[in-house]
DNA sequence: TCATAAATGACACCGGTTTCCAAATGTCGA
DNA sequence: TCGACATTTGGAAACCGGTGTCATTTATGA
């Protein structure tokens, strides 16, 4: 028997149900050449018991861990959290942990740092939060060490076993047209920073739809940040420093948005009146500015869950779903620009 | 020889270093009887084989993982997330891992899924966020489950050895006076929410303070919040009404002052001109809100760090330390009073 | 009834730790 | 110089709690 006070193991379960631990382990296999009775059976004693396999012990003999690994960088701590919770909501009730690992993308060693993670831990399989997920050879690493792997990213990165992805471009599209079709016809944008394959996207986007339109985007409405505060507030100065001045602005995210009131309350611009301002990504900053910022959001936590269940059980019906639509947040930061004079 | 593309195991560094197996395992332990010539031949060897121990094989052996849990309940992503990549300070480079578990402190399952969780994952330690740090029924069951923990809070919730601490108490005492030191006497306070400590914590050092200065707090200018941004507009509602209406609003956390400019913007109530504000955390809102908020900050990612190192390694000078003091971070949201007429 | 497939079990193994004991080495007093 | 004793180290085997391999038993069909 069991001793009174210590975890039933797998010999307990098999001396109670009269067969031996190899079955056992079938059973909680899954093994498909198991009779259907005896299965049965050892069910009843894994439930009666409360047996629960040893996630170390599976560990060993897998040469496998039970811990699904979260790579990222922080790009926005919000999303970050509500990502973990996502997969939280996916491993709840399994076997299964998530171990984070924020790493330096600038760090000339990331890619090392994260083999020797992963030989170390020997991971499941690991979640990739952009920016980070947009490396290639990152991917290619976990392949090579069989460590699975789920990128989350805008583009079109990796087949769908490998993705959970945002339509980013089409939503730009229609940030665009939003403004357009309020009456903006000088339209700025703050790009993400280059080398980014999202915020490439979320550029192309601007662009295309602008085309569209049939309007013009001179190189002086067109700045770049780092997706930072910082960077928005100097590059909505340079913005609006333009003849004539843009009547709106789109920044690639909600930080930089945020820097661009700065910048325009600084100057005495009043936001959405003379200027309005779209962000990107529905983070809490949006609502807890002044005005409200108009803004993309994106369903993190879903996707968080998918990522996790791509992983863990990619037969699940949930499991099969890439891609998740953003949709547009209309808050208070836009309004029909100024009549012209 | 290590097969090469494989892990160097116990035995290879036995070999090549000519000794036992169990030598090399009481090397890897600190076992006292070794002598010192052995230990750094052992250690060299280790170090030249770039060898780490199999975490599973340990975890399975010593019935024990390496792997921390840091338990939260999200009071701020960016709290969070911060503390998160502390503890990676000082995990990195050793065979730790951190996993992180959001829980619902409203679930009266909470404990039990906590439970369930340590008996699962035979933590090696975990990390307690606020507020549920100050659950003393979640300190008792890690006890009972020999399961080591860490609290990160307000107050002299535990011994030293269990405990991060901040000096929330003495912060906002700095705040009153740095108020009253520019002229304020009519100060308003947003509390945070009921049965916490650490907003109790927060009210008293204000109560104290005033009371010091020989100043009255009326009813009608404390208002209570639950730390969030909603609550915040609501409680500043509230305390704006009152007559003669206050001249500057003490808000127990960053949100919530970022509401109470809200509520102020939405009466054309200037800030700091007509209404000075002071937040606490220092979270990022604080800096991307206008006029940037005058906050406390704590210095969560050295706590975090702090709090892990006491876990693995409860004599590393570091881990001593357990109290961190916070620091007032002016910014642009505290100016004279309007002049009285 | 026998060949064949399906279901089950015996046993080594994953990579460490632990126990128990024996052997080697060093230290010290007589 | 020698024996007595303490300090280090090693060896063998069991163990942690599962899984893999392969042989063996049982069921099935011709």
């Amino acid at each position: 028997m069991a001793k009174s006070g210590s975890a039933p193991t797998i010999n307990d379960v098999a001396r109670t149900a009269g067969v031996s631990k190899k079955t056992v382990s079938r059973v909680i296999n899954r093994s498909p050449l198991l009779k259907e009775a005896t299965r049965t059976k050892v069910e009843k004693v894994i439930a009666e018991l409360g047996y629960i396999p040893n996630p170390q012990a599976r560990a060993l003999a897998l040469r496998r861990n039970f811990l699904i690994g979260l790579l990222h960088h922080n790009p926005n701590a919000q999303t970050v959290l509500n990502f973990q919770e996502g997969v939280l909501d996916a491993i709840r009730d399994t076997e299964f942990a998530l171990v984070v690992r924020p790493v330096d993308r600038h760090s000339p060693d990331m890619l090392a740092d994260i083999r020797s993670f992963l030989e170390l831990q020997r991971l499941y399989g690991v979640l990739i939060l952009p920016p980070i997920s947009e490396n290639d050879e990152l991917a290619e690493l976990c392949r090579d060490m069989g460590c699975g792997y789920v990128r989350m990213g805008s583009a079109a990165l990796d087949e769908d076993e490998h993705l959970v992805q945002s339509n980013d471009r089409e939503m730009v599209e229609a940030v665009v047209d939003h403004l357009h079709g309020v009456g903006h016809r000088r339209i700025a944008i703050i790009q993400g920073p280059e080398g980014f394959r999202s915020a490439m996207e979320r550029s192309e986007g601007f662009f295309s739809a602008m085309r569209q339109h049939g309007l013009e985007v001179p190189a002086d409405v067109i700045a770049r940040g780092t997706y930072r505060f910082d960077s928005g507030v100097e590059a909505a100065n340079r913005i609006l420093d333009a003849v004539p001045r843009p009547t709106a602005i789109f920044a690639s995210n909600d930080e930089m948005a945020s820097g661009a009131f700065h910048a325009a309350r600084e100057r005495g611009i009043e936001v959405p009146r003379e200027l309005s301002i779209v962000g990107f990504d529905d983070s809490p900053i949006a609502s807890h500015i002044w005005p409200p910022l108009t803004t993309v959001g994106w369903p993190i936590r879903e996707m968080g869950k998918a990522a996790a269940l791509k992983l863990i059980s990619p037969d699940h019906e949930a499991a099969l779903r890439s891609s998740f639509p953003a949709r547009l947040v209309h808050r208070e930061s836009v309004a029909p620009p100024p009549a012209e004079r």
